[in-house]
Parts: C-alpha cells; structure tokens; sequence
DNA sequence: TAGGTTGTTGTCCGG
DNA sequence: ACCGGACAACAACCT
C-alpha cells in the first residue's frame, strides 16, 4: 500500500473505504492498516451509480438478476461482518440521491466516442494522458465522484481538524472502467477536498508493472508461456494481511444506511433447477474450502480442458463471481492452492501444471489483465493494437436470436439459457457460444457478444471477458481458425444423452438422445410425440448447415488474415529502425 | 534466418 | 472408453 508518512492518527483522524471489488474483511489491507493505526473512526463506503446492476431504470433486474443478487449478498454479508468486528457498518450512497448542480452538468462534454482512429498501435499502460477518447469520464463516473464528493463535505470534512486528516483507500484495479472511475473520483472529489489518498493493490497477484518490467521493452510477452517465465521470476505473491478483529465505529454523527433494498429480488430465481450463485465473503470461503482446502487432491490435478461444460453440477471451482467481487481474495485462492500442490506431491500425487492447473487459471486471470493493461481500446476492434481487422457482419436479429437462446440449436440455447438465468456458464460453453456467434456461424463481431456477457456474466470482468472473446474470434492470441466448434459435436462428447440440454430447454426433454443435438432430423411423428414440433414449438435453426458455414466463414477469415499479412508487410517497414517509438509501444 | 515444434480446450474417421 | 492421423494450415518460439 501507498502510505505516505507516518503522521499521527487518533484524535479526529477518520479512516473511509472506498468499496467495490474486495467487498470482504480476509486479506484487506486497508482494515489491517485502519485497525493498527487508531483511527477515531472509520466509514466503509459503497456507491451506486446507474451503471450499477442495482439500479433498475438503466439495467432491470429481469435481466442481469444474478449479479444483482450477488452483489446484494455479498454487501448484506459485508455488512454483518463489519459489524461484528465494531465497525458501525456499511453507508452506501445512491447517486440518484445526490443529482448534479447546474455548474456541474456543463463539464461532460464528451459524448463523442469514435474521434480514436489514429493508426498509430501501441500499448500504453502507462497515465500519460495520451488516449484520450476512451479515458473521457463518463456520465456515472461523474455522478459516482459527485455523490462522493457531496458526502465528504457535508458528512466527513466538518468532523475532521483538517482535511488531511481524512484518509481515503480504494484498491488499485486496471480495468479501464475502475482506472476512470477513480481518476474522475481523484480529479473531482478527493483531490479537491485535500484529503489524503491511499491505494492498495490486492486485485492481482503482483502489480501490472511489475510483469512488464521484466519482460522485453516494456511491452507485455506474446505468449502465455513466456508470461509463465515472468511470473516464476517474481517472488511468490505476497501473504495474505490477518483478517482484523476490532475496528472503530462511524463518526458519531454518520449513520449506517445498510444495504438497500431490492424490489425485484423478491422475485425468485427462475432456476432451471440448477445452482444460483449465493454472494458474499462467507459463501465464498465456503466454495473455496469445498473445492480446495477439503479437496486437496482434485484442486491439485485439476486440467481445465478435461472438465465438462456441460455438467449438470459443476466441474470447476465458480469462484469466478467471488473473485471478480473480491469476496475471496485471488491471492489466498492461489496460497490455498499452493498448500494444496504440496499435500498432493507429499501424498505422491502428480500435480497438474499451467496452463491446465488451477494456478494455470489464475495466470490466465494475470494475463488477460496484463493485455487489458496495456492494450489501448481493449474493448473494440478498430485502434486495438492486437486485434485483427475482420469485417463482421451486423445483422441485430441473428445477434438477438443467439442472445435470447433461440439459434435453434439446442446446445447452443442450452448455454445461453442457463447463462440468462444464473450468470455461469462453464468455460468451454463460452467457448462454444462464442465461437458460433463469431467466426464459427454468424459471424457476428466479438464486442457484441463480449457486451451481452458483460451483462449478463455474474463473474462478468472487463479485462477477461474481452481478452476471451478475441481469442474465440481468431482476433488476437489464438488464430487456427480452422478449429472450429460443432454446435452438434461438441456437447456430445461429454453428455451423449443430453441431459444439460432437457435441463435448460424443457421442451426438448422428451427428445430420444438420437435427435436431442439436432431436432430437426426428428420424424415429424417423433417430434409430434416429444410434444415439441421444431418451426413452432422450438425455433427453426438460425444456420441452415454449421459445417459449410464454419467452411465458409474459414475462407473469410484466411482472407482477412491475408490482408492483415500484406499490410503488415507493406507498412510494416524495417524493424527497429527509424523512428524508434517511444517506450511501451510495439508493432504489431 | 529458415524451418521444425508447440500451442489450455476441434472434427471426423478408422481402429 | 480411448487413441492416431488427416484435415489444411495460424503465429510464436525455439534452434
Ligand atoms: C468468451 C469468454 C468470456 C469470458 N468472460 C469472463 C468474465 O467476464 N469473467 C471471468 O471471470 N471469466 C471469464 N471467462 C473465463 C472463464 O470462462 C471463467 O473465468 C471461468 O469459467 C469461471 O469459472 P470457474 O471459477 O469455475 O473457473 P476455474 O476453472 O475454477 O478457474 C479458477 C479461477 O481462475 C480464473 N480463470 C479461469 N479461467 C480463466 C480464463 N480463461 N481467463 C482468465 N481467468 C480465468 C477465474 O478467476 C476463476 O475463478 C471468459 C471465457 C470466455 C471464453
């Protein structure tokens, strides 16, 4: 953590917490800091904006439920346990409650969103100040600094002696949505009030800069395996900091506000009678124990690729939402799994290895971030150093129908089914998904469908959903576009009797195995009987025949590819010599 | 520098 | 249930 100084605290020195994603007391070392150092009072502090999912005019429950769900939980857990350590418990502001004043409105002018075309590629990691567009704040960012900004002066500062006295922590997160947050929060609220700013770094497993300091001229590695190198060249990542066990109250005259409520909540889960994701630090230490500290066997030779998307109960940790909220804490998950490779090999168990491994995942985690980092305009094709320029179609009624879970193909709808109405998805059914929305069948741009996921992903995380959604397009970091996933093959190999697909689509239940990945081979008299008439009981499928699809669209791709190799050819100049470009910046 | 090997997670066919 | 090879062929990383 960045602390600057060891000034006296106590008499008057207020502590807040600025929360969003490490909505937890194990491994945060704000709490640690706030408990060691006598603060006279301490606000952990939790701001809604409309882009929040809670906030039902912008993003109704009916759609993005489970993450709302999620999130209420784990701050009604925070909340508790806040107060059972002495804490006076959460204030969560709404910045609904706190509109903007006239003068205020005139600053966002920035409404315009594609002037970023320049052809310059480059990766700046770094704060400069270059790229504009995508740091220009956005209308939240503002009304979030604002609410902020309205309850330190009428709430925090006439408490405090002076206003240095005031130290605000908020966790460091290089997703560019939370570096603009905080900057529009610096910039318009802390930095104005002069109270004092502390960032601690618990999101990853070692600070972004660190991975780029070791590798080639600051740019990140081109490969997984070389990011592997870099990270075993680090020490391990640091310790988890001990969980508190006492806190200071809220100021006196600032009241605990609990956790709003929420109106569509009340409203079961419409579960396929599958798992919901429960939130909060609690539940998650419980999966954690679960799936590894009870499990030290299974967690220790854990290989992704062999693990089922299409299990009816899980067949990976979904720690995913837990992580993502920060409910468990990505550095104890890595030193639990660490105890667990070493009681495995004592015990003469081989343990799995990256990339496949359970810390393999978490490497991934590091290295999706490390991109999203360093990679201007992560979340679009066009001024995104790594990715290939292909001409996706826009066609909004296949998208609407691959969204809404109606392709016609049961796996496929099956998938976008179970992630409509619980948020999870295992990973190889993105894979399958996205691939059929982009490069396999629709070929449709991997931003749409990273932004459906954005929303509906319970785990839903900026740096490695669009990280993820350029490797299944073939846009960056995997290009054999010539593997291609079957929407009819592939579930097959794991649930030949289709289980997962009369789970999530009931009207496909009664289908005989032969037919369920492909209803429309049924006789008519089977699909009669089955009850479920394909064209009108189940939709007709979006592609009439995926394997001359996927052909085609192969020969798409080789074609764009092909442009991509001449441009860089022509273009592309010598190398290294001439205008050496300033640091952190590669060709592509 | 060319040319062989490797890369989390494909499919289809034959054994 | 699993294994090997053809398919037609990408880019990064070795040597
Ligand atoms: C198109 C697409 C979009 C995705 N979008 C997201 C997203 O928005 N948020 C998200 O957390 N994951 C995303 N993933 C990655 C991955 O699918 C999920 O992290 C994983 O399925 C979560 O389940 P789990 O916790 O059981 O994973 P496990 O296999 O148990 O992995 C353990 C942890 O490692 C991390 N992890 C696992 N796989 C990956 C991966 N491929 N990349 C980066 N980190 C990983 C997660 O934090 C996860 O909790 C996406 C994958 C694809 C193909």
């Amino acid at each position: 953590m960045s602390d600057n100084g060891s000034e006296e605290k106590g008499s008057g020195t207020i502590a807040i917490q600025l929360l969003h994603n490490s909505l937890r007391l194990h491994d945060n070392p704000p709490l640690h800091d706030i408990e060691k150092a006598k603060y006279s009072s301490f606000v952990p502090l939790y701001i809604i904006a409309s882009d929040h999912p809670f906030d039902q005019s912008r993003t109704p429950l009916t759609v993005n439920k489970s993450r709302s769900k999620f999130i209420h939980e784990s701050l009604t857990s925070l909340d508790g346990s806040l107060k059972s350590v002495g804490s006076g418990g959460l204030v969560v502001l709404e910045t609904k409650d706190y509109p903007a004043t006239k003068s205020e409105e005139d600053d966002d002018d920035d409404d315009d969103d594609e002037e970023e075309d320049s052809s310059e590629e480059e990766f700046s990691g770094s704060d400069d100040g270059d790229e504009a567009s995508q740091y220009a704040y956005t209308p939240d960012d503002l009304s979030y600094a604002h609410a902020l900004s309205r309850f330190l002066s009428s709430s925090v500062l006439p408490l405090a002696p002076n206003p240095s006295s005031v130290h605000v922590y908020y966790e460091r997160e290089t997703s560019l949505p939370v570096i603009r947050r905080w900057r529009c929060c610096l910039e318009k609220a802390l930095k104005p009030a002069g109270v004092k700013t502390k960032v601690y770094e618990t999101h990853n497993l070692h600070a972004m800069d660190e991975y780029l300091a070791r590798g080639k001229g600051g740019s990140p590695p081109a490969s997984y395996g070389a990011f592997c190198k870099i990270f075993d060249s680090l020490p391990p990542p640091d310790a988890c900091v001990p969980t508190v066990g006492e806190l200071p109250g809220l100021p006196k005259e600032v009241k605990g506000t609990g956790v709003p409520k929420l109106e569509g909540l009340k409203v079961d889960m419409k579960t396929g009678g599958g798992l919901v994701f429960k939130g909060g630090e609690s539940e998650g230490l419980k999966q954690l124990k679960k799936t590894v500290i009870d499990n030290p066997a299974w967690a220790a030779t854990f290989e992704k690729p062999k693990t089922a998307p299409n299990a009816l109960s899980p067949s990976t940790t979904c720690l995913s939402p837990h992580v993502k909220h920060g409910t468990v804490s990505p550095r104890l998950f890595f030193h639990e799994l660490t105890k667990a490779y070493e009681a495995n090999a004592l015990g003469g168990g081989k343990n799995s290895k990256p990339p496949v491994s359970l810390h393999g995942q978490l490497l991934w985690r590091e290295y999706n971030y490390l991109y999203a980092y360093s990679c201007p305009n992560f979340d679009r094709m066009v001024g995104n150093p790594v990715a290939r320029q292909i001409p996706w179609d826009d066609d909004p009624l296949l998208l609407k129908a691959w969204k809404d879970g109606r392709t016609g193909f049961p796996f496929i709808d099956a998938i976008m089914t179970q992630l409509k109405e619980e948020g999870w998805i295992h990973h190889l059914g993105r894979h399958a998904v996205a691939c059929f929305l982009t490069r396999g069948d629709l070929w449709i741009s991997w931003e749409e469908g990273a932004k459906v996921f954005e929303e509906r992903l319970v785990d839903a995380d900026w740096s490695i959903n669009n990280f993820n959604w350029q490797w299944l397009s073939c846009t960056a970091h995997f290009y054999q576009y010539f593997r291609c996933y079957s929407p009819i093959s592939f579930g097959k190999k794991t649930d030949p009797n289709g289980d997962y697909i009369r789970k999530w689509i009931p009207a496909l239940s009664k289908y005989p195995k032969k037919y369920i990945y492909e209803p429309w081979t049924a006789p008519p008299s089977v699909q009669e009987e089955c009850g479920c008439v394909v064209g009108k009981d189940y939709p007709d499928r979006v592609v009439e025949n995926h394997t001359e699809t996927s052909k085609g669209n192969m020969g798409r791709m080789a074609e764009a590819y092909k442009i991509h190799k001449e441009g860089k050819e022509k273009g592309g100049g010598g190398k290294g010599g001439g205008g050496k470009k300033k640091k952190r910046k590669i060709e592509k």
